[in-house]
DNA sequence: TGCCGAAACCGAAAGGCTTTAGATTTACGG
DNA sequence: CCGTAAATCTAAAGCCTTTCGGTTTCGGCA
């Protein structure tokens, strides 16, 4: 008891219990993190603003694999997809994150960063300026929803005798593996040239 | 105590006070739907498969108002969007069910009977089987994504002073309300543009 | 009509979670 | 060398999910 001489805690260490408890159960919880580490549950809140807090390291932990240089390619449709792919590998690293970072604000200044200079790509390929989100909320749409695929590969439809879907069963059956890549491609390709196409009847 | 004259419970009333409850909370507890029916926390489970069988429950009812009379449209393209449409609009109802919806597998018949008919269409307008899913999951990707930003307006980036994200805001003051409407309907166009091209060059 | 099994509900409890608060011991700077 | 601040623990409140046995009432059948 009392302050032992080598922490036990830090930022560091709790994110990384967190994130692997993540890729395991696909969920985390404060005493889970704190029996692995060897700690009491109550400790974890002297380092951490909470289990919110926890999801937002997170976040940030991941986010920090995209590859920023991405988005200083040329020309812009190239650096957009280029970004679009790193991204999908960082969440592909833990697709299990996802669910826990959808439903709450982004407010990691490094993932806030990153959107700031997608944005400024964009405009300076010269979209109108409300042509730009909608664009890339699509794109981010498509990225988590196909790595989200990509985490729960069979475990999306569970098809019963009871409901017969022989159409259903054979075109699942059809893509097996790489079901979640390509429907992430078919997206992005169809994303990519309507975005081309948006530009060119701009100007 | 013991059997009342008239029932308290029963699944219709359950699942409706549970989707209130996300409607409002966004997120529902079996205690909380027992004290809006005026009985005990336990007495549900005589009703109902523990908690998760009522999220099975929400999505059947929000699947309901999905109009499956346009799955008999022609051509299969026009087929194909206003299944979309409707698909988006019966969740646009109740947007704040779908993290609840995206982490568990489809087990209701009536959902899967839709997906079936889809596939079916798509198989019959000359699609490789391959190609089938890819284009089905991304299209639902795009529907769930964009309908989730549609329930978290403002809430999806909080931009603070200390992270200076200047074109980030003017892009979102930008678009304001319709964001997540023009996310959809861009990827929308993209994805049914693509779709076409892939038969036709398929033909 | 009378009875009995099943249905619907209650009460209680086990075990997990998040979060806060105060007590305790130790490290470190002056 | 001493005091302050840091790191941890213990304890507790209040929420959740799920199970189990007890109690009353309904409905069908003799």
């Amino acid at each position: 008891m009392g302050r032992p001489r080598t922490p036990l805690l830090d930022r560091e260490r709790i994110t990384t219990t967190a994130l692997q408890l993540v890729d395991e159960q696909g969920d985390f919880s404060v005493p889970q993190i704190a029996r692995r580490l060897g700690a009491q549950t109550g400790s974890l809140y002297h380092h951490v603003d909470g289990r919110d807090g926890i999801v937002e390291l997170l976040r940030e932990r991941v986010a920090a694999a995209i590859d920023p240089a991405t988005l200083d390619l040329a020309p812009w449709d190239t650096a957009l997809e280029s970004w679009a792919r790193s991204y999908r590998a960082a969440f592909a690293a833990h697709p299990r994150t996802i669910p826990l970072l959808m439903t709450s604000p982004v407010r990691a200044p490094r993932v806030l960063e990153q959107y700031e200079r997608a944005v400024t790509l964009l405009l300076a390929a010269g979209f109108a300026p409300a042509d730009v989100m909608p664009l890339l909320i699509a794109l981010e749409n498509l990225i988590l929803g196909s790595t989200l695929d990509l985490a729960a590969p069979e475990t999306m439809w569970e098809l019963t005798a009871e409901t017969p879907t022989p159409h259903l069963a054979e075109a699942l059956a059809a893509v097996a593996d790489g079901r979640a890549d390509r429907a992430f491609e078919v997206g992005l390709t169809g994303l990519m040239n309507h975005a081309r196409t948006l530009l060119a009847t701009l100007a």
